[in-house]
DNA sequence: TTATTCTTCCAAAGCGCTTTGAAACAATGT
DNA sequence: ACATTGTTTCAAAGCGCTTTGGAAGAATAA
């Protein structure tokens, strides 16, 4: 059934029916009445490629998440990005499609989608410190939204992110408090913007209590189980340990655990830790009182929200750029303890 | 720079133009290297909406992944999943269009994909014991292909599935093997057919070695970490605790030695532990001792085959049904060891 | 030479929708 | 009565591609 058999039932035009359909005033609310009554009857759908090509609208929005040669460590996190995204393009009746591009060719997929108009918008996930793909996105033209930033790029653009610096200024102090001195960081790849903003917040913190920066403390990789639990193997190996670590991803902080329960270390009296939580839900690193001490964010929401201020520009409601910091919130769990020096600012006595 | 423009400028008609860039044999050799050359020149790429409309073919095919209200444990496995498909598609020119969509309204989702046309073909996931999508999807006429199976349903369709049953049995049977005669089964949602099955597997397991069967050692839920906490938790306080455990995930299993390190129990010593494992790189199962004893399967090359069955299907090249039963690989890790029993059946002494 | 078959190309119809520009009609004012 | 305005509907022209049914030209056969 299309337009035109409907509207030959109907005895009305193709324009008439159409219009009834897509709620133009100029249509009496009688007619428009009989139409959408018809349309339901006969179980009428508009052929999407038809509108696509006659309006121009591709109404999908295109997620290109770039896989590094390195592997994609990173899919649980955009999938649960992505999931919280779709919810909110299924309710303004927009598609999703999905493209996981090797590094070389995310410029090409970007151009493609634009030359194409196989989409109305793009979100570009994880950019790196200074990430040519957002000039190449400025170029071509179409609408999209940064997860996430990139420091050292000059042009304006829409992003949403979370204060990474301040998260990990956050994390650290609270360790500092707590008694600790010697803190390490398990960063995820550096390149990373993200991670960029959480190393340098780790060393504001450090900065502003007197507390000296030990280089030799801090690893920087993708955040892997393996990861978390080879550092944390070789780290508590150095004649002076550190007594506090700091992770970026709640899987890095699992293999952490693993191997501090290797070395017969326990988590939250001889040794704290504090990670960053995504708030996957799997995970389950919630309820009363969490497993991990963590600065948490949720990357479902992220996705969300990411995903209406997109449409909200390609529809006209706001004007670029549109930018959004979400500050993370510190969660006080299971994995941290009063450090050696617990006593000098806090209070604890001992 | 559209075909009308193009074949104004080479002076030939779009007909032509088409016909060279499709690969048509009545255009001879030499126009069609103008044309190519042309059509890169000036950088000409096809409006694939008006594509779409003029062939009927979307060149897409949809993932949609049912969302339950119980929340989306099983992004990471889907994302992976998805990951390797998306290389196949890659490959082909076919886009993927991807949408979580809650349980009541998968039905209707697969119904207007059909009706609009707006995918070739659907991929459909982890379905139940008794799945209606499956006789709702036969209906609808669009090619689809299963990852995983559905017991209870008279069909025939196209599936790729992972051998679950016998993955189980063996893994069970590599416990008794060693040693185990109490083995807990924290299995996954058993409504799904995959849960089901590797029940199955277990049960078979314990009958053929006459091992008596205790129902308060199976447990199964969403295959979160937490589960794999609570419960081993909860089993270990039991009068006769199990002494091994066989989870369905590897989160599960990462709850599961959580909780043994909670009551000070070492794993792979007093207690034994195997796992499915789905290969996903940045848990980091592998290497050449695994953490944990696994059947394992890589769900990334799943995906990858399961989009390449459908496509063959699609473009003709395969007549359906296409089954595929792949076999599960037992990888001896560090989680499991000698069982109270040993000596038994195998020659360890004692 | 004329008839016959390939080879190479084309004009035009069609895919199913939206949208422009205009017509038909009713309602209102003078 | 006629002009004017407003309301409701329509025919037809796109959107950019594919594909059908020829036609023109070249090559071969009689």
């Amino acid at each position: 059934m299309n337009l035109k058999n409907l509207s030959d039932v109907l005895g009305l035009s193709q324009t008439t029916v159409s219009r009834a359909l897509n709620g133009y005033p100029e249509v009496s609310e009688l007619t428009r009445r009989r139409v959408i009554e018809a349309a339901q009857r006969y179980g009428y759908r508009p052929n999407p490629h038809a509108t696509r090509l006659a309006t121009g609208r591709a109404m999908a929005i295109g997620h290109v998440i770039p896989m590094s040669s390195q592997n994609s460590v990173m899919n649980p996190i955009f999938a649960d990005f992505a999931a919280g995204a779709n919810e909110t393009y299924a309710r303004h009746g927009y598609e999703m499609t999905l493209s996981i591009v090797r590094d070389e060719e995310v410029e090409n997929k970007y151009r493609s989608m634009a030359e194409t108009g196989s989409v109305d918008g793009i979100i570009a996930s994880s950019p790196m410190i200074s990430d040519p793909r957002i000039e190449v996105l400025n170029r071509i033209g179409l609408p999209f939204l940064v997860h996430g930033r990139s420091s050292a790029t000059g042009y304006e653009y829409n992003w949403l992110d979370i204060n990474n610096f301040r998260a990990f200024r956050v994390a650290t102090e609270f360790l500092i408090h707590s008694g600790h001195r010697r803190i390490a960081l398990l960063n995820g790849p550096e390149q990373l913007d993200f991670a960029f903003r959480r190393r340098r917040g780790y060393l504001d913190a450090l900065r502003r209590n007197g507390v000296g920066h030990d280089p030799g403390l801090v690893r920087s990789s993708e955040m892997t189980e393996p990861f978390g639990h080879e550092s944390v193997i070789e780290l508590m190996r150095l004649e002076e340990p550190p007594t506090a670590f700091l992770t970026a991803s709640i899987l890095t902080a699992i293999g952490a655990r693993r191997a501090l329960h290797d070395l017969n270390i326990l988590l939250g009296t001889e040794v704290s830790l504090v990670t960053h939580d995504d708030s996957l839900d799997y995970f389950g690193n919630s309820g009363t009182e969490p497993v991990f001490t963590s600065v948490r964010s949720s990357i479902r929401a992220a996705g969300r929200r990411s995903a209406q201020i997109l449409l909200d520009i390609i529809l006209g409601q706001r004007e670029p750029p549109v930018t959004e910091l979400w500050e993370a919130e510190l969660v006080i769990g299971k994995s941290t303890g009063p450090g050696p020096h617990a006593g000098w600012s806090a209070g604890t006595g001992q």
